[in-house]
DNA sequence: TTGAAAGTGTAGCCTAGGCTACATTCCGTG
DNA sequence: CACGGAATGTAGCCTAGGCTACACTTTCAA
């Protein structure tokens, strides 16, 4: 292929497919830029999904989550904390009054609980292909944001058919 | 501090690390920090990655990685891919002169070597457990800058041991 | 050869997510 | 009960990564 210096060719490469006219975009680019936009959004809401699911930790372990403490785990400063949960507050996930620490609202727990199984989840396949437990935890960490429900449910049927 | 009323009970009961109390800090507190840090970090060269990969596929088919389908295959404006390139520039990462194409340097080469090699091994392992191939490799984009490499090794030796 | 289309580059704006510095509120103690 | 330290909140700044709008090259075709 390669015509030569700045040239267009034809079809870039593997194609095989004709070019809708949406603009000449091939289908696999069209998948491939759709996939890296999905990829930006997840990214997007990791932050909030990851936030959510501490403070229910939190909640759940001592009964408060406050600004601080947030801050601490997640091991940002406080101001930036604030700023996520101000962030939290305007999307309907939590509730807080000043100086009073944060909750969650109902959309906010259901949130969390969904984060909280996929991460069980994500960690426990790491697990069982062999990842060590510290590893596992720390790219669960990053990893739970990306996946989708269809591998999801894949992850669940691997794991019930393994011993 | 924070022995007010709003203390922090003891020990962060249910967190799933067993923890041995090692003086000071609550060094699971800390250690989830360091993983928050870390998911950070990653998703800051996330989007570099991906440029060099794709410039290093660009130039590959068709001899020539032009800011146009650069940005048309990542999903963004002509301008966005136009300032990332220049981030990647500032980086070591790639060259160009203006009107004439993106370049990788040998450092953005070695990076893109890595990166396809980690990608490949994402998709091979999903498509190992079962995950049906679309979704394999949309996932793959996200997940893989957050695998370790302590994580990769495991997945090569699953798939060795796997048929 | 020249002019329009396409590609490239620049400027300016926005949000998310970090930070530091400073101001304010709360609350246990002295 | 007042005070000081910790927690909380606010303001302002920064970078990454998006966007649109506009200006400028390059290339191709008439």
């Amino acid at each position: 292929m390669a015509k030569t210096t700045l040239k267009r060719a034809g079809a870039p490469a593997g194609a095989g497919a004709p070019m809708s006219a949406t603009g000449g975009k091939l289908p696999a680019e069209r998948a491939q830029a759709r996939r890296f936009g999905k990829t930006r959004s997840a990214q997007s809401s990791a932050v909030l999904e990851d936030y959510v699911e501490l403070i229910a930790d939190l909640l759940a372990e001592s009964g408060e989550a406050r600004p601080t403490d947030i801050a601490r785990r997640v091991g940002v400063s406080h101001a930036t904390a604030i700023k996520t949960i101000a962030r939290l507050k305007r999307d309907g996930m939590a509730t807080s009054k000043p100086y009073r620490g944060v909750f969650l609202t109902p959309a906010g727990e259901a949130l969390a609980e969904r984060v909280r199984v996929r991460h069980r989840l994500v960690v426990d396949l790491l697990l069982a292909i062999g990842v060590p437990a510290e590893a596992a935890e720390a790219d669960a960490e990053g990893i739970e944001h990306h996946v989708s429900d269809a591998t999801l449910k894949v992850f669940t049927q691997f794991l019930q058919q393994k011993p």
